[in-house]
Parts: C-alpha cells; sequence; structure tokens
RNA sequence: GGAGAGGUGGGUGAGUGGCUUAAACCAAUAGUUUGCUAAACUGUCGUACGGGUUAAACUGUACCGGGGGUUCGAAUCCCCCCCUCUCCGCCA
C-alpha cells in the first residue's frame, strides 16, 4: 500500500510511474486520493478540538462538584451535550473518509522504479542474460512426466488418490532428491549470510493482510476455517510476517533470512494446457530468501539476491536466463522484479523458478516495518523476497536435461547431499 | 475438551470512576564527578494521526489485548471476542 505522504511527496512521480502500470486515469485516481486525505485532515482537526473542549469541561465539572457547585456542573454537561453531537457526526464522517482513502489505495499498485521497462506482457520483459548454449536432446527424448514415470519417482495418481490433483508423492530416488535439494539451497543460503527459518506453515488473517495476500487472493489460499488459518503460499508471508508491528534499530540491520517450506497454492482458474507434469502443483518446496534494508541499500540488495539465485543455477548446471519483468508483468506489490528462469529441453520452454523482487515500502506500510534513526526519527523499511528455489520446475528441468541412455546424471552439486548418482 | 488465573510502556510492576500529566524500579541513552573501571548524581527516554515551524520548539487527539457500551469524565464499571499461563483430560 503507498503511503499518502510519499504520494503528496512527488505527485508527478507517482502519476508517470502508475501510468507505466497501464492504469486508467491516473490523475483522477490521485486527485481523489488527495481530495479524500484533505477532508480527513481537516475532520480530524475540528473533532479533536471539540474533544479538547469536552476534556476540559470534563476536568471543570470535577472540579465544581469537588466545590459543591452542582448548579455550574450542571451548566457545563448542558455545553457537552451540544459538543457530542458534533463529535459523533464527525466521527462518522471520519470513518468514512478513512475507510474510503484504504479502499482506493488497495487498489493502487507499487510504483515501479524508473528502470523498469514499461510493457503490457510477457512479450516486453528484457532478457538480461541468457545461457549461450541450450541443450540439444538425443532422438527419443522424454519429457519430464514421461520420465518420472519410466523411473518411478514421482507419482502423480498417488497423489490423486490420497488428496487431489496437483499433490504428487515422491517416492525412492526421487524423495532423496527433493531432501538433497533442499538441503543444498539452504546450505547455499547459509553461505550467502542468511539465517536459517523454520516458520510455521499456516498463518492467521493478521499475517494475510500483512504481505498483501488478503484481502485480494483470498480464494488462492487454502483456508482452514475451523481454526481461521490459512495455509502458505510461499514461505514468504511467515517469514516477513516476522517482522509485522516491529521498529528495527542500524544493529538490527540488514536482515537476512532463509526458510525451507512446502507452499500451498489453489491455483483456482489456472489450470489449462501448458500446466502438465511438475509445472503447476498444489503442493511444492522451497527455500525462499527474505531481506529488509533501509531504503538507500534496497536496490544493492537486490542485485546480491540475484547473484545468489544465479549462482544455484550454475551450480546445478542448468541453462537459464534472467529477465527484468516489464511494468505490466510485475506483481501488484513490487517496485522492479528479476525473474529467472531454466530452460526445459524437452518441453522446448522456458519455465520460471524464481522472482526475486524489491518491494520498496508497500509492503512495510502495511507491516508497520519501520526504522529508528539514532536521532529517533522513523522511516519505512525496504522488503526483498526471491526463491531460491523452488524445486519442482528445477526438478523437472534437470531431468529433462540430463536424461542419458543410462539414466538421469544428478549434477555435481548435490552429490554431497545423495548416496547416489544417478536416477536408473 | 473441562476448570481456574491473567493480559498496563523495551522489561518488572503499581494503579477499583476525577488525586494519573500511567507511579516506582530496571534497562537504554546523554551529561556531571573520577587516575581508569565501577558506583553515585542529573537530564532524556512510547506510537499513530493532526495543528504549527524553513527546520525545530511548542501543541491537540487517540492508544493500558481487540471491539462495543455506561458516564460530564473509564486503565478502572458492563457486554462480546481474541490471546497467554496453570491444573485436569487426551496425545506425536
Amino acid at each position: 500500500m503507498l503511503q499518502v505522504s510519499a504520494i503528496r511527496e512527488d505527485v508527478e512521480k507517482v502519476i508517470q510511474g502508475l501510468k507505466k502500470r497501464n492504469i486508467k486515469d491516473v490523475e483522477s485516481l490521485i486527485t481523489s486520493v488527495l481530495s479524500i486525505d484533505d477532508q480527513r485532515k481537516l475532520t480530524q482537526k475540528n473533532l479533536d478540538d471539540d474533544k479538547a473542549k469536552v476534556n476540559a469541561n470534563s476536568k471543570l465539572i470535577g472540579e465544581s462538584l469537588k466545590k459543591g457547585d452542582v448548579q455550574g456542573a450542571d451548566k457545563l454537561k448542558d455545553s457537552i451535550g451540544t459538543l457530542k453531537t458534533l463529535i459523533s457526526s464527525a466521527e462518522s464522517n471520519l470513518l468514512r473518509f478513512e475507510t474510503e482513502l484504504k479502499e482506493l489505495l488497495y487498489k493502487i499498485p507499487n510504483v515501479p522504479d524508473e528502470k523498469v521497462p514499461s510493457g503490457f506482457g510477457a512479450d516486453d520483459n528484457q532478457v538480461v542474460f541468457t545461457t549461450d548454449l541450450l541443450p540439444t536432446l538425443p532422438e527419443g527424448a522424454l519429457p519430464h512426466w514421461d520420465l518420472i514415470k519410466k523411473y518411478d519417482i514421482i507419482d502423480f495418481d498417488l497423489g490423486t488418490k490420497i488428496a487431489g490433483a496437483g499433490f504428487p508423492v515422491y517416492k525412492g530416488k526421487g524423495a532423496k532428491l527433493q531432501r538433497a535439494m533442499i538441503n543444498f539451497f539452504l546450505q547455499e543460503a547459509e553461505n550467502a549470510g542468511y539465517r536459517e527459518i523454520q516458520p510455521p506453515i499456516v498463518v492467521n488473517e493478521a499475517s494475510g493482510y500483512g504481505t498483501g495476500q488478503l484481502p485480494d487472493k483470498e480464494g488462492q489460499m487454502y483456508h482452514a476455517t475451523a481454526d481461521n488459518l490459512y495455509l502458505i503460499p510461499t514461505a514468504e508471508v511467515p517469514i516477513t510476517n516476522l517482522y509485522r508491528d516491529v521498529i528495527l534499530t542500524d544493529e538490527d540491520l540488514p536482515v537476512k533470512n532463509a526458510g525451507y517450506t512446502p507452499c500451498f497454492r489453489r491455483e483456482a482458474g489456472s489450470w489449462g494446457a501448458h500446466v502438465r507434469g511438475l509445472n503447476r502443483l498444489h503442493q511444492f518446496d522451497k527455500v525462499e530468501v527474505v531481506q529488509i534494508h533501509k531504503p538507500e541499500n534496497s536496490y544493492a540488495a537486490l542485485e546480491e539476491m540475484c547473484n545468489h539465485v544465479e549462482s544455484l543455477l550454475r551450480k546445478l548446471e542448468l541453462p537459464y536466463r534472467k529477465l527484468l519483468l516489464c511494468s505490466g508483468d510485475m506483481g501488484f506489490t513490487s517496485a522492479m522484479t528479476y525473474d529467472f528462469e531454466v530452460y526445459s529441453a524437452a518441453q522446448q520452454r522456458w519455465l520460471e523458478v524464481s522472482s526475486v523482487s524489491n518491494f520498496e515500502t508497500f509492503q512495510a506500510n502495511r507491516l508497520k516495518l519501520r526504522h529508528k534513526s539514532k536521532e529517533g526519527k522513523m522511516q519505512l523499511l525496504h522488503t526483498l523476497n526471491g526463491s531460491a528455489l523452488a524445486l519442482p520446475r528445477i526438478v523437472a528441468a534437470i531431468l529433462e536435461n540430463n536424461q542419458t541412455a543410462e539414466g538421469i546424471v544428478i549434477p555435481k552439486a548435490l552429490l554431497p547431499y545423495l548416496n547416489f548418482e544417478m536416477i536408473n
């Protein structure tokens, strides 16, 4: 959520930025935000003044009664009666302005950073880097959904039996590969300076609002209604919410947390032709990295996080590309996002495996995550997060790209975490 | 699941309708004193939204788990909800 004070600071910049998002009538949207806020302020001023009078008179009543001046007290009581009607109508106006303002602000996405290219969709994303040589597979190469059956390592039918479609069962070397990759990603994160966190995989309502899954994306989360808990769609939710209503000082910064969790997504309405096999699941595993920085450092951190993700992909010897997302393809809350995609040779498609974003103050504003300087000055912090990495599509790419006549060759980087070198 | 006790600032903790401008202590922080350290003493020390100012100073309102209510006036009284702890039950 944008701050009104930040909009006021540079209205033109906000308008230009939001125009890049292809929102129509940005000017009138911002104008109404500012005018509602003006009305809110005016209402509050009058309300506070009236309340001050009531407080003062109440004190006088107390003093009069102590002196035994009942008549004086009654007179004062009458004057308060008039103020009270003013107050109650001002209160309902204030509430109305606040609600209207909040509803407008909830609908406004984050302002893209200046470096974000303009565009409308995936085709306008800027390719920042691509692996030179894409692998070509031998005759008879199989897509991963056939390979997992051939080697009996991931079973969708069994998952369907015990849970439903999109909940795979990993078996034997398939299960061990999952475990190895989680350990590999966590170890690499630790080496990169992250503290490991193991959070709950359900969160309460307040946490859902904190990172913005609620109220918009309620339908995308599994909801345990008996206890009003939500299954997390990503570790971003619990790990970022650790810092909800928190004030950090210089000594606490930067924050670098990493955590592995399963992730649950209902993916309502998004099943189609390209979501076979591991490409889209209701439950999958992911290691997430989260950083919190002072504003002046957040873009350097974004680059650092990207480097970390790239190093993982290189160690896994996967062909990949890095995209700077255009304004039209970026998430609602992000100011700048890089996507990483691995090349799936048998499908001849790029698969998104990581998304690294700087949210600037957009999340921090809802979270009330702030920094207090030595001088006592308060400011919102910048939050960043990224996948490092999501497993299923990495598994798909490894299976497809590394298939040989003898079996599937495990990348060297994973060998310390496994007791086999080949799936056969 | 049953019964009971609680929820007050960074922490401990006082406060049963106006004496509170939320005491006191601890922690933190700045200073004084001191050969150094320690101690002592003095000051500062919440957040949000406003007004005010070039910026400050200054100033209004709200906040004692959350939401309502009673009252001229609520941390305090009433109602609903949430959470924590203890004991019992069940249990990986």
